[in-house]
DNA sequence: ACCGGGATGTTCT
DNA sequence: GAACATCCCGGTG
């Protein structure tokens, strides 16, 4: 068949680039797993060695294994006791860089989502943030280390014809202590399924008030 | 709308 | 023992 309505997959060379280079361009690609769909309205940045807020800066352990693997792979972690968060690897192999994948607009197979996420009230909150999305799409260590590339375990990310965003919104990243100041996060500006439109305040003094714009 | 706090357990110091 | 790339609920305005 065709490429078809549901677009191409990504190749390889398009992970094996530098993530802050990768992750604007995610922007309206769409993950698929199964059934499920959704376009990626958000993302953020993590650079390995050179970067405190990512699991890569202090080198290989268990956990972070996926990402010292090859560009296109999935990083699956868990945190907080009870989430889990999934990860593009990108650049390569053995660098440990890769691109958070933090909110979705729901495409495809919203019922098996609701089903997954009870605790959303409306369907623009199935995956608004990096957790619910992969409760909605059933996201969990049994994916970690999935290749994007050739659709392994049934996830893969496609391009279905929608650009990225010309002007996409930019801030820190969200949820960090280290490398809290890097401004590694990009967004779909006006997206009401973006997880937030800024980081929480982080007041100092003389700061200028944040500027955010959404409907 | 905007807070503040609790849940929950793996990973690393 | 502390930290954690989070989420949800219940308070208050």
């Amino acid at each position: 068949m065709t490429a078809g309505r549901r677009g191409r997959r990504l190749p390889r060379r398009f992970y094996r680039r530098d993530p802050r280079v990768v992750a604007p361009e995610l922007l309206n690609k769409v993950l698929v797993a199964g059934r499920r769909a959704g376009r990626i309205v958000e993302v953020e940045a993590y650079c390995g060695a050179e970067d405190p807020g990512s699991h890569a800066f202090r080198g290989p352990t268990a956990r972070n294994a996926t990402m010292f693997g090859p560009a296109g792979g999935l990083y699956v972690y868990f945190t907080y006791g009870m989430h889990w968060c999934a990860n593009a690897v990108c650049g390569d192999e053995g660098v440990g860089v890769a691109v958070l994948l933090r909110a979705l607009a729901p495409l495809r197979g919203l019922e098996e989502m609701r089903a997954a996420r009870l605790a959303a009230r409306r369907d623009r909150d199935l995956c608004s943030g990096p957790a619910k999305l992969c409760q909605a799409f059933g996201l969990d260590r049994s994916f970690d280390g999935a290749d994007l590339v050739t659709a392994d375990r049934g996830i893969t990310v496609v391009d279905d014809g929608v650009d990225p965003p010309p002007a996409p919104a930019t801030s820190v990243r969200i949820g960090l202590s280290a490398g809290a100041d890097l401004p590694w996060r990009w967004y779909v500006p006006g997206d009401p399924h973006v997880s937030r439109l800024a980081p929480p305040p982080l007041r100092s003094p003389g700061a200028a008030s944040p500027s955010g714009f959404q409907g």
